[in-house]
DNA sequence: GGAATGACAGATATTGAAATCTGTCAGCTG
DNA sequence: CAGCTGACAGATTTCAATATCTGTCATTCC
């Protein structure tokens, strides 16, 4: 590597704490580990970001948004509006599931930066719930998902799948038969989705 | 009070465990504080319970069993299963949110104490769930719920309504439109649950 | 002149020695 | 003799001194 041939760059110093990160943890990762990996001094590094709490944040909505942008892409998929909402349902619970089962060191520090950047995560959970609402709104047009508002079911969606997502209960997602509780829970919520009586 | 006149029982330690802990906390409650406020010696509680990790389980455990049995009344009640169900589910959510707004540093010590417990919690949602079967049973016999297993519908219920019912999630049960959010995921189980289609 | 540096003050974290706690058990007490 | 006590060893926690970090800014460098 070459660190100090570049210009410095904000993009450059989030890769940068992003490996201080990996390596270090959220508890030991300093301003200063940051800048001596870049070979610049930490004075350099506040020149970007106003503060350490600015660049955790940073650092969070980065993370956040590449899974953002993966289910992104379901919902614009040429299929049904229940077969997109499965599929959706299921990449996140599939997403989180593989950060949390592959590298537990790296998800339990993205879980404290969540934990401490409640803003940045009240954005995302916004961004992921519309775009629940939009396929949502597809089965209502279609007459699949009768709904008079499709932006509340999304929101009831998302929190009655919170089990399959939130980070809180990243424990729970070894243990065995959680497939088939996931799939019984999307089931029923489909269910109820798809049905008529208001 | 009078603590060195009454023999020394199961019961009384519980009950002065639990005293220490409102004081005190989890992290600082010590079984030395517990033998103190009874006025006997350490030695004397450890006749009683093998370790400290036992007695702040059975303290968990007596925690919780109050919840179980406050919820246990209504399902045996003279209603129809879904006013059982819609009344289970509230009086969870309320009685949760209760302990939590009432007393919140006791209600930290309390999920302090769940963590650290895992099979008692364990116990305790299986409990739970085994109301909620009952619940749901007396609606597939009546034909409200057309489900063919109700214990796998309790369990995707309950797992739905997490949000509202886990302590990881106690600091949203006091954000504003909460309340209607529940409602909105439990009218969705309901339809879910009533859904002729199978 | 715009970007980077490094010394600095106040805040936070680390460390290791001293204090406290857990769990045991031989002996006391009623 | 059943139940309680208190001294004890090893584990854990506390506390204060020490080291490191955060955020600023006058100065240097290109």
């Amino acid at each position: 590597m070459a660190p100090t041939s570049e210009t410095l760059t904000a993009e450059r110093i989030l890769e940068a704490t992003e490996e201080v990160l990996r390596r270090h943890g959220p508890a030991k990762a300093t301003v200063v580990d940051v800048a001596r990996a870049l070979g610049v001094s930490h004075g350099s590094v506040y020149r970007h970001f106003r503060t350490k709490a600015a660049l955790r944040e940073a650092v969070t909505k980065r993370w956040l948004d590449r899974t953002s942008e993966k289910l992104a892409v379901i919902v614009d998929r040429d299929e049904s509006p229940e077969e997109r909402l499965r599929a959706w349902l299921g990449a996140l619970f599939e997403a989180k599931r593989h950060k949390a089962g592959d590298d537990p060191e790296l998800f339990a520090t993205y879980t404290v930066l969540t934990d401490e950047n409640g803003t940045v995560v009240g954005e995302h959970i916004a961004d992921l719930t519309a775009q629940l609402t939009r396929i949502i709104t597809a089965g209502a047009g279609s007459g699949t998902f009768p709904v008079p508002d499709p932006a509340a079911a999304a929101r009831a969606v998302f929190q009655a799948t919170g089990r399959f997502h939130d980070p809180c209960h990243a424990r729970e997602w070894t243990a065995p038969g959680v497939d088939e509780e996931f799939t019984a829970v999307v089931d029923l919520l489909i269910r109820g989705l798809s049905s008529p009586s208001r």
